[in-house]
DNA sequence: TCCTGTCATTGACCTGGAGCAAAGACCTCC
DNA sequence: GGAGGTCTTTGCTCCAGGTCAATGACAGGA
């Protein structure tokens, strides 16, 4: 179990660019862990927001609940990223809820900590409010994609972003997580089943390659080209 | 033509909370005004950002244009409001448009302004987090119903709303701004065609009264109602 | 008053993808 | 190895809502 966060990570943390060496150690002190087998939560939807994580290991995701039980995916947490900020900074409870993918570390500092964090380095103020201004950005990106564009893209994107292929990436890349079927309905506003259609679909077309709880894109390029897609007639048959 | 801001509208800002009387005025000094036609834009898509914007008075719409041409409104401005700050603070070209809906008038604070104004009081920092994470949270919410609601509800939804309809609200709530089938569709991933027949069934069962440009609710519970209808059983697991 | 442009309504049709159901394919633990 | 649980695949059906098309209703300008 680690006793002290790892300050080359913290030192990569955007919310701390800026921030001293040796600030950066007491920062890292005043940190807690928190760490969660897969399929545990940091937080749940609906309680006071009292803290902020920083991923140190495994995957997260953030997920709203409906009141008729529907899960809606809204991010994917790498190490490295911050989560829960927004709802601290904006007060009232969690909007949502972050449940370990695989099994995940993070530290957590609390309200208190945070306080002073910002009080001390008014620097990380402006960090939150440029991480936070990226993730208006994304997120208002997805709700363009959810209102104009077909499934079959959405999934796309989501997997190109899920792998993290860039515009300079390698010939294949995987998702380096377990992801189901239904994680991925989750996040494109779909169904496991149409998810299936399509995935099997782009296997057949060796576009990608799939397993159980896995998925790799063998070519990045088709994804992408399916991912921009306009309209084109007949090409539907999955 | 307004030649100084009214400082009652900046104070009652959330962005200049805690702020005093002396300072608010010399910040109102660092802002230009800019007026916009009905149609006219404050910025547009892809330019650099180099300004935020407090409508003074009118109405404004922020619209993302995908590739193919349709449009997609990510929310509307009322005077008070703050908008442009999250690209500004995020860096990077504005990702929207911003359009006026009506004849409105803007202040407008340059990067340079607003890097003094953060520099000196910054308690605006803090603010901005706040206001921001609270956009966050609406548009989250947002492609949480568009994931998961039927166009009936959505369009109750922006309805209730764009009509300013709360837990303690009047018999009938107007929208007050012209308002077409076009930019309800818009506003909640549609098409105007299904808005209008929507607005039809809803006018005939009295819940609405709808003129051309123009929507009045009349019986707010019933469109509540319809807002929170859970679809057609569905039980899920869990 | 008519003309022209914008906005709204409605009917008819079509389809993407949701819902349902049943049958594999794996995985883990006795 | 077998049993039971969790994913995945796939055929079939169905319908909400998108698309197409035509008509109607206003409004402002000449």
């Amino acid at each position: 179990m680690a006793r002290a966060v790892d300050e080359g990570l913290l030192a990569a943390a955007r919310l701390f660019a800026g921030v001293g060496r040796a600030e950066l150690h007491r920062i890292a002190e005043m940190a807690r862990f928190v760490s969660r087998p897969a399929g545990g939560e940091f937080f749940a939807q609906g309680d006071p927001a009292a803290a902020f994580f920083l991923l140190i290991e495994g995957r997260t995701r953030i997920v709203q609940i409906t009141p008729d039980g529907q899960q809606v995916t809204l991010r994917y947490i790498a190490p490295g990223e911050v989560f829960g900020a927004v709802p601290l900074f904006a007060g009232g409870p969690w909007p949502a809820t972050a449940l370990a993918v695989v099994d995940s570390t993070a530290a957590r500092w609390s309200r208190e900590a945070t306080d002073r964090l910002t009080a001390q380095h008014p620097i990380i103020l402006s960090n939150a409010l440029a991480i936070v201004g990226e993730r208006v950005r994304e997120i208002e990106d997805r709700y363009r994609e959810l209102a104009t564009e077909r499934v079959e893209q959405r999934v796309a994107h989501a997997l190109l972003h899920l792998a993290n292929v860039t515009e300079k990436s390698p010939a294949g890349a995987a998702i380096d997580f377990p992801i189901s079927r239904q994680d991925i309905a989750e996040l494109t506003g779909t169904t496991l089943h149409t998810v299936s259609r399509i995935l099997s679909a782009w296997e057949q077309q060796g576009v990608i390659e799939s397993r159980r709880m896995h998925v790799r894109i063998l070519r990045p390029e088709g994804v992408r080209a399916i991912a921009a897609e306009a309209r084109p007639e007949g090409r539907s048959r999955l």
